[in-house]
Order: structure tokens, then sequence, then C-alpha cells
DNA sequence: CATGAATGAGAATTCATTCAT
DNA sequence: AATGAATGAATTCTCATTCAT
């Protein structure tokens, strides 16, 4: 029994393995030039035997994704119920939770970003795409609560609470591609948190309303 | 003579059919999914004959992006020098002109997108490549001289001029995308506009100082 | 435009060429042993080349198959109009007629039995499956004719023309399998004329009336 | 002793385990289709276990042809050397017998056309083709000698009694594939009997004499 | 200039078979 | 005997690019 059990971590040892792998060289070559050939090199193994714990390589891909998404989603909702914050400090926990799973998902924005302009992914299962649209609704649905809740109670002057959203992560990924493209350029410094935390800022004092 | 001069308009037109036909298909499939024989097919031409035209696949492309970029740099000169706009204005007009650029070519954020995500392009000339580097920081020099002479003027809170012009940038990408995503899911409406307009509103109410 | 019409015949030859190709070396070393790059290389061809005439293997596959079904088609309508031959007659011309056919595309019933037996061809596009289909119900049909003809004519035994059908066919499609299988162990002499006329000579004399 | 005994039966039955699976999945899902791991999988085996019983997958699959066609050998060799039984009726036990074998065993067929049409079996050992070889004579001797038997003794017509054997296999493995490819279409109601019983009731009424 | 067939260098995926545990 | 992860050799298919006509 306590095999099976050994068995089990071992499993779901390699498969985090392997999304490591993959994970890092997207992150380092793109997309679409990591191969599965070179995922598979980076941990000692052969092509083939990816296969045992992907269905195929947008699966694969999915699944990086998926997890990301899934961190930030436990986050969110921890924030969101969270009644000890007022709604200012709310949105500013959300976005140092993006800001996290930026850091140990870097994928996180690149793949949205692939999903949404490429129509990529296109070689996954229904079960995977609906997870994948499950979770990034949920991180939504919260956030959308919470600008909401700030109208209602005052903080946020009158709008539509979606502009209010669509700023949010339009900011937030818009500068995450911005920094990320910088630091190509310049790779020894990192402006990311600075430039993500003055930007919120600014976000928040343009939203807020005189009284507050 | 003369008949020089029309082969060469004549081959000018050919190159912009090209271009538009390109541009048109990684509007809409996405820029991998974007095959030679496609663009090709497109304008009634065969593969071979767009390399009378352009020397490959990624000089192709980024001649969209130079063009792209070269347009909105243009704009962009002319609004930083126009001395009947105060500095307020001044940012209005730059987002205005990104959004019209964006809507003549919207290939440029998606472009600048993968060039940034994907180091695509890494088939290009030397030359296309400092092009390519050249145009993109004229415009983002013209915008940071806004940007300063608004802080000089009182006009914006004192702060590192860089972070607003990184803000601009970055909210202006971002929305892009995060519109165009949501487009897909609901391309009855486009509300891409509205909240642009919204958005850079708050982000101006965030940075003017309280006098202004 | 002369020259049009000798791409589009050049095309022509070349795709008669691969199927060609693909034929014998199907016959040769059976369906699953044969490789694309098996046909390729016996025309000195790339596989590359292949796909600008065949979407896919299966589609090539299949193509030799209605080639085959549609020239026995042909004769079969034939045959069955032809107002100077009497049933035993026409039923005899099938039986050529499939000899014929089997000789000059020896794939069909290779083809049919793959396809009955294998689930094969499982990657054909549906208009490619439904011109299968048209093609081999109507040479079934045709000869259904016949054999009720002969019924009622009182040229053969009442009994439902479908069971003259099935053992027709049968008879033929199992005779080939049985004397190509021993063909393969004595390749010297070619029984199957002999033993295909013996056996439908008694396939009739079953069937016949006394009267006739 | 008895242990070792015990050992042996269990290792049979597993053998036999082995075989019932790989034969129906087979039969399922066609011979290609069948994965060495999708056969272990359905007795709850790993598909390394499964080379502890066959040498390889050919192996594994002859054994099944074989098993089948020992079966059929020995009731041959009863009814050829039954007699109470005439020649008539030997043949039609015969052909009884095919049907049994091929109602427990309906990979027969299948197997024999893929060895006949394929090639497969490549990866036999020497002894095994041998093996195959052998039982396969025995059936065709013993069918042949009732042949000849029928010819001598003035039941059936005097023609080479190979014409007869002959028709005799085509025949019935013609019917076995063209009825299951039609059930395929019509999975509802197996005709496969009465057009057998039909087929070769009127193959003897071709070969017998007027006097019978 | 244009053609378009052909190339050639991959890339993903499959699977019988092996082997350390 | 059994496990099952891993191998490795195929095999199908793709596509930017070239080149004889």
């Amino acid at each position: 029994m306590a095999s099976i059990d050994r068995r089990q971590r071992e499993k779901a040892q390699r498969r985090q393995q392997i999304q490591d792998a993959a994970s890092s060289l997207i992150l380092e070559n793109g997309y679409y030039s990591t191969k599965i050939e070179d995922i598979a090199k980076k941990i000692d193994l052969t092509p083939g035997a990816l296969y045992r714990h992907f269905k195929n390589k947008d699966e694969l891909f999915a699944s990086l994704l998926i997890d990301a998404l899934e961190n930030l989603s436990k986050k969110t909702q921890v924030i969101s119920n969270d009644s000890n914050l007022n709604t200012e400090e709310k949105i500013i926990h959300y976005k140092n939770s993006l800001y996290e799973t930026y850091q140990t998902h870097p994928l996180m924005v690149r793949c949205l970003i692939h999903i949404q302009f490429e129509r990529v992914l296109s070689n996954i299962q229904t079960e995977t795409a609906l997870q994948l649209a499950d979770v990034n609704r949920k991180i939504i649905d919260c956030m959308q609560v919470t600008f909401k809740e700030g109208i209602s109670n005052g903080t946020f002057i009158k709008e539509n609470p979606l502009v209010y959203l669509d700023m949010f992560w339009g900011l937030f990924t818009g500068l995450i591609l911005w920094e990320e493209a910088k630091k190509d350029l310049n790779p020894k410094k990192d402006f990311l948190k600075n430039t993500l935390d003055k930007s919120f800022s600014i976000f928040l004092s343009g939203i807020k309303t005189e009284s507050t």
C-alpha cells in the first residue's frame, strides 16, 4: 500500500518536473520555439515518455496555465472574503497576488496572451477547456464583486464596475508585457514591481472619491 | 523612363498588396497560423512571387510593424510640437493617435507582443532590426518629453516620468489585448474605445496635481 | 491557355504516377507496410510532395479504391442494360468484369477487405466516404436487378435474390484471397482464372432451374 | 510437486486469459488497432507481463490462429473418418465445423486473411511458422480426401478435386468477410448462418451428379 | 516577373519492447 | 512473476524556401 502511495508521489513529481521544464523553456525561448524534445532533454527523458503524463503538447501547456490560475483563484477568494480589509486594500492585495503568481508562474500572462491572440491550444480536450474557462471566470467574478462593493460603499466613483475590472486587468497584463520586453534589452534590473506599485496607486487615486 | 517609373509604382503597389493580405490574415488567424501560401493565394499570387518582394517571412512581418510604427511616429511628433495643446491634451491626443493607428494597423500591438514574447523575427537583417529599434525609440522619446514637460509645468504630480510612460504604454497594450480577447467571446459589440477613453481619463485624473 | 492545359495534364499524370506506385507497393508488401516514404521514393519524390496531390495517406488509398470501383461500375451498367445478353450470360459477364478489374486494379479486393475488417481509412473526408459508398451501392444495385430478373423470367430457382448476390460476391472475394495466398507459396502458376471460371459455372448450375 | 502442477495450471490459465483478451480486442477493433497495452489492461496486467507468456506480439497472434486451426483440424479428422456419413453429409459437416470454429474463434478467418494479405506475423520463430503450416495442411488434406472420395464414388461430377476444395474454402472465407462487413452497417441481424447454408446447398447441388 | 512543384529539415506522436525495482 | 516507466525507432505530416521553366 505504501508503495502505491510512493508510486503516485513519484508520478506526481515527474509530472511537476515536466511542467517545470516546459515552463522554464517557454519562458526562455518562447511558446512556439519550445519543442517536446527540448523539454524531454532538459530532464533527461525521451519525447515519448512525456506522453505518459500529458496527452499531447497542448494539454501540457494548458496544465501550466490551469495550475497558475488555480493558484491565483484561491488567493483571490481569500482576499475577497477577508472582512479585515477595506475595499481599497482588497484591490491592492489582488494586485500583489497577481504579482506573486506571476513570479512563481511567469507563464500565466504569456499563456493567457497566446490563448487570446493565437487561437493556440486547439488540441485540448473539452474537459480541459472547461476547466480553464471555469477557473478564469472564478477570478474575474471575485474581483468584480469587490469593485461593485467599492462603488456601493462610496469608496469608488460611480461607474460601470466592468470598466474598473478591465482597466485593472489591462494595466496588469500590459505592464508585465512592457517590462518584460525592456528586461530583454537591459536584463540587469527589474523595474516591474516598482512600476506596478506606482501604476496601481495612480489607478486607485484615479477611481477613488474625493472623500476617501 | 516613364515606364521605369510605372514599373516602380506597380512594384510598390504589389508590395502593399502583399502587406495588406498578410496583415488581414494574421489578424484573422494569428501569427503562426498564417502561411506564406495563404498570403499568396489571397492575392492570386504564388509563394515564390512573394520572395521577389520580401527576403523572407520575417522580413515581411517586420515591414508591417515598421510601417505601423512610422505612421504613429509621425503623428506623435506633430502632437509633441503642437503649441496649441496643453500637456493634458497632448496625452489625450497620443492616446487617440494610438487608437487610430491600431484601427488602421491592428497588427501593431499584435506584432509588438509577438516580438516581445516570442523572440520572433529572428530571421531579419540587421538593417531591418535597427530600423525597428529606431522608430520605436523615436515614439518613446517623443512621449517622454511630454510627460517631463507636464511634470515641470506642474500639470502632473512629481514622479519619474518613465513610470508615467510605462503606465501609458502598458495600459494601452493591455487594454487592446483584453478587449480583443473579449471580442472573441462576444463579437457583437466593441467596447474598446469606451474602455480606453475611460481608463485614460482615470489615468490622467490619477497623475494630475490637485490644482489642475 | 495551352500551357494551362498541359499543366493540368501533367498534374493528373503525377497523380496517376503516385497512385500506381502506391498500388504496386501495397500489392507487394501489404497495406500497412506501405509507407509514404516508400511510395515517394519509388517515383523519385520526397514525402512532402505527395501531399500536394492527396490530403493524407488514407485519402490516397481511398482514391485507389474509388477508381477501381468506378471502373467496375461502368462495366456493370453496360452489362446490365445489354439486351443482347440473357440473364445467365450477364452473370458470366459480371464475373469476367470483376476479374478484369481485379487484373488492372488488384487492390480493389484487398482494399475492400481492409475497409471491411480494419476500420481503416478513418482519416478521410466525408465527401470521399460518400463517394465510396455511392459507387459501391451502384454496383450492388445493378447486379441485384439481374438476379431478380433471372428469378422472374424462370432462369434461376426462386430464392431471395440477396442470397444469390451474397454468394456471388463472397465467392469472388474468397477465391481471390485464397488463390493469392497460394500464389505466395507457388508463384509460378496462376490458377485464379481457371478456378474462378469453374466455380462460377458450378454456382450457376446450382441456381438454375431444371428447364434451362 | 503438487504446487509445481498448480503453478503450471495457473500459467496456462494466464496464457489463455491473454489469448482471450487479445482475441476479443482484435475482433472489436481490428488487428492493427489492437495494442499490447490494451490487451494487458483488459486483464489487469502490464505490458511487460505479457512477454513472460509470449515472445512477442506476433507470436501471441500466431498462437490464436494455431489454436483455432487445431480445434478445426480435430473436428475435420473425426468427420473424415466417420463411416456413418456419406460424402455429401461430410461436406455439410465440414461446413458446420467451420462455422462452429468461427463462432468460438472468430479470429480464424480474420487472421488467415491478414496473414495472407499483409505478410503479417513476420516476427515469428521458425517453429511457430512450421506449426501453422502443418495444422493448415492437415485440414486441407483431410478435406481433399473427401472430395476425391466423392468423385470416385460417383457423388460428385468428375473434376479436379482441388477446384472443389478451393471453391469450398473460397466460398466460406468470402461469405464470412461479406456478411461481417454487412453486420457493421446493420448490426441488428446476423444473416451469416442462413447465407452460408443456402450457399453451400447451391454449391453441392452444382457439383453433384444427376443420379444423386 | 511569375509559376508552382519540389525540397528538406523538422516536429509531434505512437508503440512494441526492455529492464531496474 | 509482475510492474510500469522509459526507450528508440519509426512514421505521418508541415511549410518556408528554392528553382527550372
